[in-house]
DNA sequence: CGAGAATAGCTCACTCAGTGAGGTAAATTG
DNA sequence: CAATTTACCTCACTGAGTGAGCTATTCTCG
């Protein structure tokens, strides 16, 4: 096997194993989105545009193409078609914005919010009661953990 | 804004929070793929096929087409253009394999390998710091826990 | 203020990744 | 040992994403 790496540090190889893990559930995140992008007929960015739209929402940030695309990233141009795609099948909406004559509010329509609830909704509870099956303590560890593992790879 | 899902269970609420930062850990991962995608001139899916091939290898799995097919999510035909792809750039080879006259055995070219470890590696140790702060017991709760949120998604 | 630069978003033409249909060769089954 | 299944592949096609380049609005600063 190709081991080579870091020969043999045990302390480093059970780190490794931590982040093996964290891939592992990033792919399988990565997998539902495209199983439910296939059950509704909308195309994997399309779902994972809708997502970053909720959450945009759910922060209160204004979204626009612009913060989309980055988000994405894809170009504003490919952004437009994804836009374009959610506009047609009722998904999401274009609000000019007030502040910025240029610039695209985009509003998440409530038939997306059912939508997303329907699919993601069992799959979110299985994760909050496995959350939940932590305690307060170990809660606050995962918790800033993920926050830290978040840090390092922005 | 549009709450109203859960009106307000504390308990729940911060039980979100750490799902909410486990998807923002998977979309930056995601992400940084994207960009070694992008600096290497390889495309999404195939820098992903490399690292469930390269997953495959250290985990002493035979890596076959069909397997790949299903790991990406893709069909066959999708996976064999990719094969094809890596194959191309001389990152992977194939090669029959001994028990099975019509299956294809994938093994990952040593130069995948140092060009995956070129980008990803100082992210990797960054990972690992990262979990080598946790102390002990934490690391084990980390452990636990992405475990049982992998199983929740399988 | 007003000319020039920067920014937000868009259209057009094109490429190539992924799909459906269908084919071949090897393994399994009755 | 025919019939079926499995593993992988080719071909023709669709459409998602890109590069080039446009318009409209806002910012910058003499």
């Amino acid at each position: 096997m190709r081991e080579g790496v870091t020969p043999s540090d045990p302390d480093r190889a059970a780190a490794l194993d931590v982040v093996h893990l964290l891939r592992e559930v990033a792919l399988r995140l990565e997998l539902a989105v495209g199983e439910f992008a296939r059950t509704t007929g909308l195309h994997g960015t399309d779902v994972r545009a809708l997502v970053r739209l909720l959450d945009a929402e759910r922060a209160g940030v204004d979204a626009t193409p612009g913060w989309l695309a980055q988000q994405l990233g894809m170009t504003s141009q490919a952004t437009t078609a994804v836009i374009h795609r959610l506009e047609a099948a009722g998904h999401v909406e274009r609000l000019r914005s007030r502040t910025d004559g240029r610039s695209t509010r985009l509003q998440v329509s409530d038939s997306a919010v059912a939508l997303g609830w329907q699919f993601f909704g069992p799959l979110l509870d299985r994760l909050i009661v496995t959350t939940q099956g932590l305690g307060p303590d170990d809660q606050t560890v995962v918790k800033e953990y993920l926050s830290a593992v978040s840090d390092a790879l922005g």
